[in-house]
DNA sequence: TTAGTTGTAATCATATTAGTTACAACTAAA
DNA sequence: TTTAGTTGTAACTAATATGATTACAACTAA
């Protein structure tokens, strides 16, 4: 069933474009040492179909954050996994636009509220923004496999 | 045309439905003492369809953060300006689910990465959505009416 | 009684996401 | 130089959300 649901609304939110890029970085610093990490290999890890990678580390690519052999196949990571952080990877892979929040069109110029609302709100917006993505700045995917590495120690 | 693209790629984001809300309450605080707003006045500031106004007050009538008077018609704030914080309007009116980031499904537990995936990435995306909302809590309806009045002083 | 408004269901057009199929282009190895 | 496996990418589809809109019953003060 669809996991979307509460009274009767459904939302947007962050696209899972997000975590399946994630995923597939971590995926790939894991693996890249042992395995040809192909985008089969990652799309059964992830669970989604192997063109949704293919895309997602295009995108990951084109930011210089993974390197893909065309023809032979597999990826590896282009930087150390210590400088490629949470926000690196949500900057490229179109999860959001530009602004988190979508702001009505077209409020009324003759009305003074609607002639200023984007006057007195967007920068609370941007703040709130920036807050959220400041945080996504503090973790990389180091930090991710280091905690993966105590969590598989424990198998 | 659509204002939401971007290199082909089109996202999903917050939707407008908190900034609907957020320009509601900002209109009937500005405007309850001279005039009764209606779901048609505030409409027409907003510029969106009167139903859609409809519902944003029903939320926010059940959240006490606004009275409507059935029949005659109307609404007005059911608090204090100064104690209806962003916050507050983002949380009652569906602009999102419960979580910001939508994660992918069924992530392969088979997999090391797979299977610990959300054990190390949930409390991050927990901590930059929680980054976000706590930015929401530090602006209050009053505070925009505050920048808004020295805005129209100015016109 | 009436005029205006709210409350709400129902339907629609538009748009996005992720899934999927298909296949040309590529590359190393046999 | 053939082949097997993979990437790169276009095209299409199903599922679903959003906001617009229509419609109308219920409500209430004048």
């Amino acid at each position: 069933m669809y996991n979307n649901e509460r009274n009767g609304v459904y939302e947007l939110k962050i696209t899972s474009r997000f975590t399946v890029a994630v995923h597939t970085l971590l995926a790939i610093y894991t693996f890249q040492d042992k395995y040809k990490v192909t985008s089969d290999f990652i799309a059964s890890s992830v669970n989604v179909n192997p063109v949704v990678i293919r895309r997602t580390l295009q995108n990951l690519k084109a930011a210089k954050l993974v390197d893909i052999k065309a023809g032979i196949g597999g990826a590896t990571l282009a930087k150390n996994a210590a400088d490629i952080t949470l926000y690196d990877v949500y900057s490229v892979v179109d999860c959001i636009n530009e602004n988190l929040f979508n702001f009505h069109d077209n409020p009324n110029p003759d009305c003074p509220v609607g002639k200023n609302i984007h006057s007195v709100l967007d920068k609370h917006l941007t703040a709130a923004q920036t807050a959220m993505e400041n945080e996504l700045k503090n973790v990389t995917i180091e930090d991710l496999s280091n905690q993966l590495k105590i969590y598989t120690n424990n198998d």
